[in-house]
DNA sequence: AACGTTATGTAATAATATAACATTTATAAG
DNA sequence: CTTATAAATGTTATATTATTACATAACGTT
């Protein structure tokens, strides 16, 4: 069960945004289209992206710097992500796959480090743009 | 055997600074460091910075918009990379484990794309940090 | 030398993100 | 219900990161 974090107003203006998307989006883009819902500030887009990472409804694609909805209901905290992005269409989605995710959260190497969380972005083609 | 990309004058610049350094970089503050060479333009560090990127000399790590020399001899390409980044003093290093880069350049899902590239960043407390 | 490619120089500007400060709203403890 | 506290908002300015556009120079081949 997911827990419930009830948005605030800008909050849920952003992510309803995001969601509805479909894909990632970015937060000058996210700022233009939530304009005429009262937001204008950049910092107003931050905060609540901020926010919205911190408690998983959202997730940074940090080589796009764009923003998706968490696809993957049983998410709550962004510490385990991973996602696949084409090079050519730039389409994203995010990769739900329990050995890949068993085994990044248990690997340790003998730094002595022990990891808290961990992102992963696989580049390449998608079925429709490798096909071209 | 690692092949020789003879790098330009200014690539040569700005990959032994970072490289000298043993950490992460950014563009602004290589190009600060590199302002009494002659170099004087953010362009100029990221057109070298891209060439270093593109033959393997370097990495970008994406979280932190910052540049580290590849630790690795044996990388020719940034195409499958692994970095370990504590939260706390900002430390990043790369990881070399054979078997994680086995698994993740054989890694394939459902979604019929086929992955040339990856980059993964793990995050934690580093050994110093964690006995703070 | 002529050609194409790669690298450089320079100015301007675009895109991404945060600092600082004031105010309001939500939550929970008494 | 009221007070205290935390969370969210509003607003302006600014910092940081990265690219566009255009001109010139150096390098490697044939």
């Amino acid at each position: 069960m997911q827990k419930e974090h009830s948005l605030s107003k800008n909050q849920k203006i952003i992510f309803d945004l995001i969601d509805k998307s479909g894909g990632p989006m970015k937060a000058y883009s996210i700022l233009f289209n939530v304009q005429k819902k009262g937001i204008k500030a950049p910092l107003q887009v931050y905060r609540a992206l901020d926010k919205l990472v911190e408690i998983g409804k959202i997730h940074k694609i940090e080589s796009r710097n764009a923003f998706i909805a968490c696809q993957n209901s049983s998410c709550q905290v962004s510490k385990a992500t991973a996602f696949s992005i084409c090079e050519s269409c730039e389409n994203v989605s995010e990769i739900s796959n329990s050995k890949l995710s068993k085994y990044l959260s248990n690997f340790s190497d003998d730094s002595g480090m022990k990891y808290s969380k961990y992102n992963l972005e696989f580049f390449g083609l998608c079925k429709k743009c490798k096909s071209k």
